[in-house]
DNA sequence: GCGGTATTAGG
DNA sequence: CTAATACCG
């Protein structure tokens, strides 16, 4: 009796997911394996905002598997080691997993092969499963990844992505097969408040009513601070809850300038998958080397201490920055402010910053968030390196009432309309009535460090 | 078919 | 300012 395993990372799904369908497809039985992987907390990953929403997902896993009469197989260790220990339990023929991008995946990858064949067992790594598009399915003509998006976006677009796959009715699980308790939130601790629940079931259920009600308004409200009118979907997407194939065709499927602007964002995501997937040191140096000298957690302990706890003076960067912690989650435009804040305004190490959205996003991706984290500092692919956002003027136009200043600082939840953005602009006595810091730059100066700092390039 | 160069366009 | 491509010798 032919036995295949199939090991889960970052698609905790059932639905269009081909590692699982191909396994069932050559083999009698399947183990649904998920590695609690020593590496990933030694490598500083393993922040309890994610550690819980994980435990939702494999909670949730290990149910979908039970109702087609399986389980999920949790084992804690050295991936490696555990797979091997399955394969010689078992006696399994193939692994099937998905491909990674990062310089931790790859190697996950090199090491798996490695050990996998020397057991005679066959590792199958499928495309497509993390992302929508291959990274390295579209390159341009004189290089191996694309470094601009507009063009890598086009070439996207003409690609088109698999067919969904459908999930499987039954999935057989030899029996008597050693398992850990499947970990659940509630053992995870000093997680966040506001993390929403996680799981494949509620991720679809969210996803159907995005494209029922939100997607329509995405083109108009996405850096709608206040309304909040994104899809809050990344965290899903982050652990593979969702597939980003579905999420392609089912947002595709609609005409209209919102569903568009989603599908563009998706491809936001894959292009700096295919960037991280060619060069995996851009995870933590400067894609783009500008000769900064970023100021570091010595020069600039007090600012970057203020800036991590929302105490900057400025209200939209600290409502960003609490919403952050509160939620574990923070509207894409609050991403922008905040990063642009310290990167270009306090003129702080863009991995400072990364580091610490890393410790409390739950959609925390070591593609999406370091690149991004690059493109905000200038060092990675934005074709205007040298943008500043200002966080007034952004405040203003991207919550031109204050309604979202209001809702995550509450020292000025007084104050009415767009005035929450300028609290210096109230005489002493007012101001004195409001526990709220002054201001910690004068943006005009921070302007003037930075042009210093990159014209000696 | 190649390498250099002009053109276009870019979160 | 520079990636990507169109163009040309």
């Amino acid at each position: 009796m032919a036995t295949s395993i199939v090991l889960f990372t970052a698609d905790l799904r059932l639905h269009d997911h081909p590692p699982l369908r191909a396994a069932l497809a050559e083999a009698d039985e399947v183990v649904p394996l998920f590695v609690r992987d020593d590496n990933v907390a030694a490598a500083g990953f393993a922040a309890p905002n994610r550690l819980a929403f994980l435990a939702d997902c494999l909670t949730a896993l290990d149910a979908a598997l039970r109702e087609r009469g399986g389980r999920l197989v949790v084992r804690s260790g050295d991936v490696v080691d555990q797979v091997g220990a399955v394969v010689a339990a078992t006696g399994a023929g193939a692994v099937h997993m998905a491909a990674g991008v990062s310089g931790f995946a790859q190697d996950r990858e090199r090491r798996l092969r490695a050990a996998l064949a020397e057991r005679g067992c066959a590792l199958h790594v499928h495309d497509c499963v993390v992302t929508a598009v291959a990274p390295g399915a579209v390159t341009p003509a004189n290089g191996d990844h694309f470094a601009v998006f507009t063009p890598y976006y086009r070439r996207w677009s003409q690609q088109g992505v698999r067919d969904v796959v459908a999930a499987p009715r039954t999935v057989r699980v030899p029996s008597g097969l050693a398992s850990e308790r499947v970990p659940a939130r509630a053992d995870v601790r000093e997680v966040s408040p506001g993390v929403p629940p996680g799981g494949e079931a509620v991720a679809r259920t969210r996803l159907a009513a995005w494209l029922r009600s939100g997607i329509a308004g995405y083109a108009d409200g996405h850096d709608d601070l206040a309304g909040d009118r994104t899809s809050r979907l990344s965290p899903h997407v982050h652990f593979g809850t969702l597939s980003p194939v579905e999420l392609v065709h089912r947002a595709g499927k609609t005409d209209g300038p919102g569903p568009a602007a989603f599908v563009r964002q998706l491809c936001w995501r894959d292009f700096h998958h295919q960037v991280l997937a060619a060069r995996p040191r851009a995870a933590w140096a400067d894609y783009r080397d500008r000769q900064d000298r970023w100021r570091g957690e010595d020069e600039a302990a007090d600012d970057i201490e203020a800036w991590r706890r929302g105490r900057t003076g400025f209200p939209a960067v600290d409502a960003a920055m609490r919403q952050l912690a509160h939620e574990g989650w923070l509207h894409n435009r609050g991403r922008l402010i905040a990063a642009s804040f310290l990167t270009k305004t306090l003129y702080v190490d863009w991995r400072i910053g990364a580091r610490h959205f890393l410790r409390h996003l739950v959609d925390g991706d070591i593609a999406d968030n370091q690149l991004n984290w690059q493109w905000t500092a200038g060092t990675g692919n934005d074709t205007r390196p040298n943008r500043v956002l200002n966080p007034v003027l952004q405040g203003k136009r991207h919550d031109p009432e204050g309604a979202y200043v209001r809702r995550w600082v509450p020292e000025l939840a007084e104050l009415a309309g767009a005035a929450v953005h300028e609290p210096w602009r109230l005489t002493g006595l007012e101001r004195a009535r409001f526990d709220y810091p002054e201001p910690i730059v004068d943006l005009a100066e921070g302007l003037a460090r930075f042009r210093q700092a990159r014209d000696r390039s």
